[in-house]
DNA sequence: GCCGTTTTCGGCCCGACTGTTTTCAGTCG
């Protein structure tokens, strides 16, 4: 079993547990338990054999156990006895935002619901409301929880579906038979949330990649078995499909999966108006002929042989480090992060700034875009996968106005992140070594402000403390500036957590909103615009407070927040962490036409996290952006220079 | 259930907000 399978049991026992009623600090520790392993840098598995699952942090005799016998057995009693006593409906309602477990007890008890629909079914009929301590709020929570539930229904984070296609991928092109394999669909155009993980494959007739695929460990069922296709269901309830096709067919097959249906439909029609067709532009397998009859038709049903949207796709260049619109530079031989499995090619060498040992920094990625040939019959210049969303990337492109979107090598430090000061895991030192690592010339040391009590918020004494950490620092290290700064909360009643005269200390400093989530817009809007006003706030962190799949956005107007930033010229966020991504894409464009500039930012609290970067530079990347868009491709001096408190008076 | 150069037992992040209430329990970050 794998970390993230093993942590994800640990979390499911966790839930349980505390649906059962069981005491916090016990529900917690699992919880714990299984952050650490989903962090955790080594195999579980690697730990067992060498008898040290102990070392895990928060893991004990008794949950040491629980683990050896799920790497062993692939199962565990406990579980199974749990899933037994507790209803799976019940930990699925867990996720509403609202309920905890002693509501969902009351409601399982009170009314006898066991599922998700009979839940919806009981709040539209207003019986919530019959049970003590529970109104018409609550039944309101539910249903807004449970549309919120829907939109996110059997998708994942990029964050979890990249690195299990990065791996597929990688094993893939260790079968027999395999000459070619690349990661299709929305994962390579680097969307937020992902159905299914699509790959293409180029196979010779005695390949081996049904047989292999369908006995994979992280494979639970055998969706479908075709000769030419593969649809897989893994354990953590994640849809795969692959694609195979002779060499030839390769191309195309991944153009296809790679989508989006509404790019590659522009674009046929763009053919069209030209007098071409699709055999005219080299796409001649039996989905393009089929989608390209569709269109011409003025169709919208599916072409056959994919399932429906934009999640018909499947293959392959991802790269971020590497090619652009631009320039059909080479992108960067893949290999799998975290699971030793070297890169697929030998060739391109790793092109981000200076370093590239760690494997959870390298890219998946084709040597050349194999697309662009379909693009230039079109007289067009290469498309990314990013870009292709039909979003206006079209017409760019015929006007020769496609951007020079920012890349990963284009990124010179990060500004948010966290440390042992507040609620980080690492010394500010260890933060710096990992920074240095990814070949950074800067970053920015940003922990919670005092009021944020349950991430241990500094005092004014901490402060000049950990300014004076930071100042030895940077005395002592070579290579790398680390910024005194802080992530300041606006306080519920708009207020900052500190004053003016504490904030003006500070390298750089990051507002971000931690609490008052449910606040009308009117009074979002006014802490908003307070903290955008202050000559001291430099950017606007997580400037939605979204978190995908558990949190909507407060009731902000995210194009005041760009009109505000522009104005008072504060910079705005894409906080990189795959659950956040926010800005969004869309939100990051809009930005961009107001000038208004943008940072990419991890906000790690841990120096794995680091790595989440490629998740904001893609999201970037979605949104347009440009490396001069971006703070943090700048040098230092530049950087410090346009901050607006440095600006004020020059 | 975990953890310990103070502890092998008794702590474990804790204060604010929300919804439901007339004094507070539950949830959240």
């Amino acid at each position: 079993m794998t970390n993230l399978e093993l942590a994800w049991a640990l979390a499911e026992m966790g839930d349980l547990l505390e649906l059962k009623g069981e005491e916090p600090f016990k529900v917690r520790a699992y919880h714990r338990a299984a952050r650490s392993l989903e962090n955790l840098e080594e195999e579980a598995a690697d730990l067992y054999a060498r008898g040290a699952l102990e070392e895990i942090p928060g893991v004990g005799k008794n949950l040491a156990k629980k683990l050896a016998e799920l790497l062993t057995t692939g199962r565990s009693t406990f579980l199974d006895n749990l899933r037994r006593e507790v209803p799976p409906g019940l930990r699925e309602m867990l996720a509403i935002p609202g309920l905890g477990s002693r509501t969902v007890r009351q409601i399982h008890q009170g009314l006898g619901i066991t599922t998700l629909a009979e839940l919806e079914q009981a709040a539209r009929e207003r019986r919530i409301r019959t049970l003590p301590g529970l109104g018409s709020k609550t039944e309101l929570a539910i249903l807004r929880g449970l549309e919120m539930l829907r939109e996110v229904q059997d998708r994942v984070p990029l964050g979890v579906a990249r690195p299990l296609a990065l791996l597929l991928r990688a094993q893939l092109l260790a079968l027999p038979g395999v000459v070619r394999a690349e990661i299709a669909g929305s994962v390579r155009r680097g969307k937020e949330m992902v159905g299914d993980i699509d790959l293409v494959a180029a196979v010779e007739p005695d390949n081996q990649v049904a047989a292999v695929l369908v006995r994979h460990p992280q494979v639970k069922e055998v969706l479908a078995r075709e000769p030419d296709r593969l649809a897989l269901q893994t354990n953590l309830g994640l849809k795969i499909e692959v694609i195979m096709v002779p060499p030839e067919d390769f191309p195309a097959t991944l153009f296809y999966a790679t989508g989006s249906k509404a790019h590659r439909r522009a674009l046929l029609r763009l053919a069209a108006e030209r007098g071409l067709g699709a055999a005219d532009l080299g796409l001649v397998t039996p989905r393009w002929l089929a989608e390209e009859e569709d269109v011409l038709a003025g169709g919208t049903t599916e072409a056959p042989g994919k399932g429906g949207g934009s999640h018909g796709e499947a293959a392959a260049a991802f790269a971020t480090s590497g090619a652009t619109a631009k320039e059909d530079t080479p992108g960067v031989a893949g290999g799998a992060p975290g699971t030793g499995v070297p890169p697929a090619h030998a060739g391109a060498p790793l092109t981000h700034a200076g370093t590239g040992t760690n494997a959870r920094e390298e890219h998946a990625g084709v040597r050349e875009p194999v697309e662009a040939a379909f693009y230039q019959r079109l007289g067009l210049p290469y498309i990314v996968p990013e870009l292709r969303e039909d979003r206006g990337e079209l017409a760019a492109a015929r006007r020769g106005e496609l951007p020079h979107l920012v890349t990963l090598a284009d990124i010179r430090g990060d500004l948010h992140m966290h440390s042992r000061y507040s609620d980080g895991v690492e010394t500010i030192a260890a933060m710096a070594a990992a920074a240095r690592a990814r070949g950074y010339q800067y970053m920015a040391i940003t922990d919670h402000s005092r009021s944020l009590t349950v991430a241990r918020g500094l005092s004014l004494e901490q402060l000049k403390a950990q300014r004076e950490e930071i100042a030895r620092l940077n005395e002592e290290l070579e290579g790398i500036t680390i910024l005194a700064g802080i992530e300041v909360d606006i306080l519920a009643d708009g207020r900052l957590d500190y004053e003016d005269e504490v904030l003006k200390e500070f390298d750089l400093v990051i507002a971000s909103i931690h609490s008052g989530f449910r606040q009308e817009r009117e009074q979002i809007m006014a802490r908003l615009e307070a903290a955008l006003r202050n000559p001291y706030v430099d950017i606007l962190g997580h400037p939605t407070g979204r978190m995908l799949g558990r949190r909507q956005p407060y009731a902000v107007d995210v194009k005041r927040v760009i009109e505000l930033a522009a104005e008072t010229g504060t910079i705005l966020e894409i906080n990189a962490s795959p659950e956040r991504l926010d800005l969004n894409d869309t939100s990051a464009r809009l930005a961009k036409e107001y000038g208004v500039p943008i940072a990419i930012d991890t906000d790690a609290h841990d120096p794995h996290r680091l790595a989440d970067m490629e998740y904001g530079v893609l999201t970037a990347r979605r949104g347009w952006l440009e490396p001069w868009d971006v703070v943090n491709t700048w040098e230092l001096e530049r950087l410090l220079a346009g901050l607006k408190r440095n600006r004020r008076g020059a």
